[in-house]
DNA sequence: TTTAGGG
DNA sequence: CCCTAAA
C-alpha cells in the first residue's frame, strides 16, 4: 500500500503511513486557506508538520518563511479546524486518516461518515493543545510550531509506539527528510522540554524503535512518590542526625556546667560541635576540627584527614587549639556572649583535653576494689564510690581499663613464659602480677564481661 | 543515662 | 581513649 508514497507525494498524492495523512492534506489546504485569507493560520501550521519529504523540502526550503504565521491569531477557531480539515479531504483521505486513527479500515465510501468518526479525533488532537502552544499559533515562531504539532501528533495518534516508528522509519520518510528533521529536532533540544522530537528523530531509522519505545517510557514513567520521599528522607536524616548530635551535645554541655561534673571528653567535644550548631543553619556540614566548611568542600576535607588526624586534633589541647576553635568569626559571633564565657571559664577550670593519662597503681588498686565490691559491669557505681574525687575517670574510663586489665591478664597467663618482653608492655608493665592474679580472680567470680578475640586459658 | 563492645 | 548501639 505504501509503495507509492514517493509519487504520491511527488504527485501532490496522499499515500502517507500515518498521521502524516492528514497534516498533509492540512498542508494543501492551507494553501487555500492562504489564498481564502484563512480564517486560521494554526491549520496552515498544522500542515507545516506533515512529514512527508515532498512537503518537508518545501517547508525547508524558502516557503518556511513564507508559511510562518503571519495571520493575527483567532480565538475561536480551534472547534471548527477538524471540520475545515476534512472538508478539504477527500473520501480516500478521510479513508486514510480513519485508518491511522483507529487502526483499521473503513469500508465506508461516504463522503460524511469517515469525517464524522475523525473529526472528533482531530478535535480532541487539537484539544490538548489548545491550552499551549496551537493556541498561539499566531505568535509562534515557525520551528516551534512545528515542535509542538510533531509532538503533539504522535503523542497523540501514536499511543501505540509502533504506530510512531512505523510512521518515521518507513520508507516514507527519506533519509533526506531524517536529516533535516535531525537538524529541527538538535535545535529544539536545546533549549524547549519538548525533546522528545529529538528523542525521537535523533535515531537512525534502525535504532528508532528502541529509541521509540524508550522516548514514550521515559515520558510517561515518573520516579515513583515513594522514591522520591525516601531520597529526600534520606537526605533529611543525614543532615537531622548531625544537627541532632550537635543540638544533644549542647544541651549536655550546660547540664554539666550547671551540675559541675566536669567531664573534660565531652566538654571539648561539645564545645566544639556547639559552635557549629549555628552553622549547619546555614549548610555548613560538620568537620572534626570544627571549622564549618561548605559541603562542597568536605569531600576534600574528609579525604585529607584521616582517622589519625582527627584523633591527633582531638586529643591536642592547648591555649592555641582553643583559639583555633573559637576562631571562626561565624560561629563565634553567633553564640551569645554568655555562653562563651560560661564555657570558657569552664574549660579553664577543669583540664581541657582528656590526655591519656596512664592510670596509677593506686587508680587499679581502687578499680579492683570496686570491682571486688560492686562487681563487673556497675562501673557509674564504682565511679560514684571510689573515683569520685577522680574527676578525669569516668564509668567509662573504668570500663576500659577494666577490659585492659582482663585482656593483660589473660596475655600475661598464656604467654607469661615465652614472650615476656613483648607482650602488651603498655598495659602490663606498670601492672604487678599480683595485681594482674587478682584481676583473674575477679574475672572468674564475674565472668560477665568477656573479652573479645582472647581464647580462653 | 548507662553499659557493652568495636575501633 | 573515642564512638555508638542498645538497653
Amino acid at each position: 500500500m505504501f509503495q507509492g508514497t514517493d509519487n504520491a507525494v511527488c504527485h501532490g498524492r496522499i499515500s502517507l503511513p500515518t498521521c502524516q495523512e492528514y497534516l498533509w492534506e492540512a498542508k494543501h489546504s492551507d494553501k487555500v486557506f492562504k489564498s481564502e485569507g484563512g480564517p486560521d493560520s494554526c491549520l496552515q501550521n498544522a500542515g507545516l508538520e506533515s512529514h512527508s519529504p515532498g512537503v518537508y523540502k518545501e517547508y525547508c526550503g524558502a516557503e518556511m518563511s513564507d508559511l510562518s504565521c503571519e495571520s493575527t491569531p483567532r480565538l475561536g477557531y480551534k472547534d471548527n479546524r477538524s471540520s475545515l480539515l476534512l472538508d478539504h479531504m477527500s473520501v480516500q483521505e478521510r479513508q486514510l486518516v480513519f485508518r491511522n486513527m483507529f487502526r483499521y479500515e473503513t469500508p465506508v465510501i461516504d463522503k460524511q461518515w469517515p469525517k464524522h468518526s475523525i473529526s472528533p479525533g482531530l478535535q480532541n488532537f487539537f484539544g490538548l493543545e489548545s491550552g499551549s502552544n496551537l493556541a498561539e499559533c499566531g505568535l509562534m515562531t515557525t520551528k516551534n510550531e512545528v515542535k509542538t504539532v510533531l509532538s503533539s501528533s504522535i503523542e497523540f495518534f501514536g499511543k501505540d509506539t509502533g504506530t510512531i516508528k512505523g510512521s518515521l522509519s518507513d520508507e516514507g520518510m527519506s533519509r533526506d527528510l531524517q536529516v533535516k528533521w535531525k537538524k529541527l529536532a538538535d535545535l529544539e533540544s536545546l533549549k524547549t522540554s519538548n525533546s522528545r522530537v529529538s528523542e525521537i528523530e535523533l535515531c537512525s531509522s534502525d535504532e528508532r524503535d528502541k529509541a521509540g519505545a524508550f522516548a514514550m517510557q521515559k515520558r510517561s514513567r515518573r520516579p515513583p512518590r515513594r522514591y522520591i520521599e525516601e531520597l529526600a528522607e534520606s537526605k533529611s536524616k543525614f543532615y537531622s542526625r548531625k544537627c541532632g548530635v550537635a543540638c544533644k551535645r549542647s544541651k549536655n554541655s550546660f547540664l554539666h556546667v550547671r551540675s559541675d561534673k566536669n567531664n573534660r571528653q565531652k566538654e571539648t567535644q561539645e564545645e566544639t560541635l556547639l559552635c557549629q550548631d549555628k552553622s549547619y543553619e546555614v549548610g555548613c556540614i560538620q568537620v572534626p576540627f570544627g571549622l564549618p566548611v561548605e559541603a562542597g568542600q568536605l569531600e576534600e576535607h574528609n579525604s585529607s584527614l584521616n582517622s589519625e588526624d582527627c584523633k591527633d586534633h582531638r586529643l591536642l589541647r592547648s591555649s592555641e587549639k582553643l583559639e583555633i576553635e573559637y576562631s571562626p568569626a561565624k560561629s563565634r559571633e553567633e553564640i551569645s556572649d554568655d555562653e562563651c564565657v560560661l564555657r570558657r571559664s569552664t574549660q579553664k577550670d577543669s583540664k581541657q583535653i582528656k590526655h591519656y593519662t596512664s592510670w596509677t597503681s593506686s587508680e587499679v588498686m581502687k578499680l579492683i576494689e570496686g570491682v571486688s565490691q560492686c562487681g563487673v559491669g556497675r562501673w557509674s557505681a564504682m565511679k560514684r564510690l571510689l573515683f569520685s574525687s577522680c574527676s578525669h575517670r569516668t564509668a567509662v574510663d573504668i570500663k576500659d581499663k577494666w577490659r585492659n586489665l582482663l585482656k593483660a591478664s589473660c596475655t600475661q597467663l598464656q604467654k607469661e613464659r615465652k614472650i615476656k618482653r613483648d607482650i602488651s608492655k603498655q598495659a602490663s608493665d606498670h601492672v604487678p602480677e599480683s595485681v594482674l592474679q587478682r584481676v583473674r580472680e575477679l574475672a572468674v567470680i564475674y565472668p560477665t564481661l568477656r573479652i573479645a578475640r582472647t581464647t580462653d586459658s
